[in-house]
DNA sequence: GCCTTTCTACCTGTTTTCCGGTAGGCCTAA
DNA sequence: TTAGGCCTACCGGAAAACAGGTAGAAAGGC
């Protein structure tokens, strides 16, 4: 029988010894190692690189988004199955393009938490039926008016604004002056369209903003 | 038990009867009427509008893409189910956001076709899985920019690098570590950018570069 | 040879962005 | 009435971009 080693990272020690008890039944899958922060876990598997990582997203020192990449790098081999209790499509596509095999809400019954971990070892990708779905659906949608900026539903008004602004290569302090707002306030309203639109930077909202069709 | 009534169009006779066949053991569903032309169609639906339009892409006269909207016209009520061989994923996203409510495949068993008719008349979509799934992975892959060599003569080989990967969201110092280059020098690149385009700062440079060809 | 362009590398500043917080007021939907 | 979203405002610190220099090496044309 093959045997399965994997590793789980999640701020509570409570979620971790639950899972641990879920999935002791099964033989064929082996907890080789549980981590409560990014740090730990980074430390962890340089040693024993498992070949599944049951992730979560919300983790005390970094987020497990901006993790997946340093993980990808430290053991390519290993398959990373997100855990997570964030019920949001949007969630799942951005670490599916970091590079995850699978998306898991914590609420799952543990025969689905045992077909994942399968699944994704096997080389698939398993995700949350219902956020599929979600997914699928605003995909649709978002091919429906690609031109039109009332239909992005993702970003408010205010946001619009701002972007456009920004796409017009003013800085945040002319942008400030420009919308009657305080300087601090145009920068969070930037820092917040870096945070949705899940860019890195300036050039990042750029992009989107041509997509979206607010500019040109 | 309520009574389904479907319309068929499809330019071989043969198809026809062979659907016509494969519902009749159906009690439920009932064929209230078949085309084998866009024009037929249209003059039926005035008379007698179906529940589910099981419609064909591949028409004589004009394609059904086309003739999608006028059907929603006519009939609002009336659900579209596609029932095509065209096996392309990017075909599933244009009808459905057309106003379709199905795709399926002609090579679907009897019992998916039924399936597939009861769950549009509810209200529902159905749509091929494998090419669902198909979609939604490119929905994954959406980002990706595919890269085209155009000629700019105000741009030298080495900037057009840069500009690109700026464009990439990399950080100076990450682009100067991709180029095998210093950081000083990645980071002239980019300020001989700003001034030869003449721009203010990265969003004007990642404006250029879509409007050069350089990005999508 | 000389001149130009390009790529390379370095330096010193200043400005801006980026990150991750907190927090109150307003409005709306539950 | 409470919860949530949005806009507003603010803070501190790190990182990056921006601006304006100098300067050597290589390659090509005249």
């Amino acid at each position: 029988m093959r045997i399965i080693n994997i590793a789980i990272v999640d701020d509570h020690p409570l979620i971790i010894s639950g899972l641990v008890a879920i999935l002791r039944p099964y033989n064929q899958i082996v907890v080789g190692g549980t981590y409560t922060s990014a740090a730990g876990l980074l430390e962890g598997l340089k040693s024993t690189p498992p070949d599944v990582l049951l992730l979560d997203i919300l983790l005390p020192d970094i987020s497990g988004k901006e993790l997946v990449p340093a993980i990808r790098e430290l053991c390519p081999e290993t398959r990373i199955l997100v855990l997570t209790s964030l019920d949001m499509p949007s969630m799942v596509s951005s670490m599916l393009r970091r590079g995850c095999s699978g998306y898991l809400l914590k609420g799952a019954p543990s025969h689905t938490l045992i077909d994942a971990i399968e699944i994704v070892f096997d080389g698939g990708q398993y995700i949350e039926p219902k956020l599929k779905e979600q997914l699928f659906q605003n995909f649709l949608k978002f091919k429906e008016h690609p031109k039109n900026q009332m239909v992005i539903p993702e970003l408010t008004q205010r946001e619009k604004e701002v972007l456009t602004l920004i796409a017009a290569e003013y800085t945040t302090r002319e942008i400030a002056s420009k919308l009657f707002i305080s300087y601090y306030t145009a920068e969070n309203h930037r820092n917040n369209l870096i945070q949705k639109l899940d860019v890195k930077n300036t050039a990042g909202l750029i992009k989107v903003a041509i997509q979206i069709g607010l500019i040109k």
